[in-house]
DNA sequence: GTCTATAGTAGGATAGAC
DNA sequence: GTCTATCCTACTATAGAC
């Protein structure tokens, strides 16, 4: 198979691993076994296991971008914008519920190793941060856009870490409820 | 020294570097090194790492329960006993900015490896959950304490994380002044 | 109650054949 | 590009001396 294929295959498993099962927690041979590889060949692909969680990182931070930008020609008004992030948490419910928030619980696992692509990690939540201050300036609040982004930032990982701990459905749709009567009070 | 003190040294210990680093990359060197007691010798006090979990989640449980008591005696109106809670991100922000809630990166954590002692990690949450709740049942709103205990949990959790990731003191000022107005709300 | 020595395993990484 | 074989290190856990 070509190396590009098996590269993007290694990160493609790479990734839901991590997810699923935490960076520290996935090994070599995990990942070989599902991508149908020996372990030692991995090593033509990647010379380490961080080259391929940051390999794992530049591919969330693309197809966080590319998912927003598809985002903005969906909706026209920058609070369904919003709305349509705030409700990732239950578009997204069953996988949260299971291994939580993928880049609140990388940032948190990266934190705790005091691990050097920690700050690459960040750059996952200053992808979201930077488009609903966008948003939010868009609504004609740019003096305050970085607060209210941050608020809603918190709103989904405090969401994420209880529905992760309880896995109660419930919980998560009235807190959901809660920000969209919070978000009517910033919208035209 | 006696079995009891060596074992409650342990537990003290491991239950500093749990929460510093992480389950997972704590290993029985750091311990002994920071305890002060050889590797071989752990087994005579607990019979594996996962009983030192058991142990400590135990500690934390019982040292949570002394301080939220601690807190009834010194405040009598329960909004302010909420506030107590809520202030705990400032209270403890070096902390939490340098490795997260202690509660929420070990539940976390657990979920990944989806541990045997998850269920009583959860504990350290409804230890909380429960005491929030009695709170709201004070205030005059037993019908939804539950859900307002939640809500307060909530957003302990996402500033919890985000303030972790991005080491942001003055966002976590700002988010606790959102939450005293949303709790003035439903005070007496 | 504490120590050293050591077994046993798993994981990351490398070398070299095909 | 992929494989097997192997090295090295770190870790959990046990055995037995003191």
């Amino acid at each position: 198979m070509s190396s590009a294929v098996t590269r993007a295959r290694i990160v493609e498993i790479a990734d839901r691993l991590f997810y699923e099962r935490g960076y520290q927690h996935t090994s070599f041979a995990d990942i070989g076994a599902a991508v149908g590889l020996s372990r030692g060949n991995f090593y033509y692909h990647f010379k380490s296991k961080d080259s391929i969680l940051d390999a794992v990182i530049e591919s969330r931070v693309a197809s966080t971008r590319r998912m927003l930008a598809e985002w903005e020609t969906e909706h026209d008004d920058p609070a369904d914008r919003i709305m349509r992030f705030v409700e990732i948490v239950v578009t997204n419910g069953p996988d949260i519920r299971a291994h939580g928030c993928p880049v609140g619980t990388l940032n948190t696992e990266l934190a705790k190793l005091d691990h050097a692509l920690r700050g690459r990690a960040r750059e996952l939540f200053t992808v979201f941060r930077t488009w609903l201050r966008d948003q939010f300036a868009l609504l004609g609040h740019a003096d305050q856009a970085d607060d209210l982004a941050m608020h809603v930032l918190t709103f989904s990982q405090g969401v994420a870490v209880l529905s992760n701990a309880y896995r109660d459905e419930e919980f998560v749709r009235r807190e959901v409820d809660r920000m969209r009567d919070w978000l009517s009070t910033y919208s035209r």
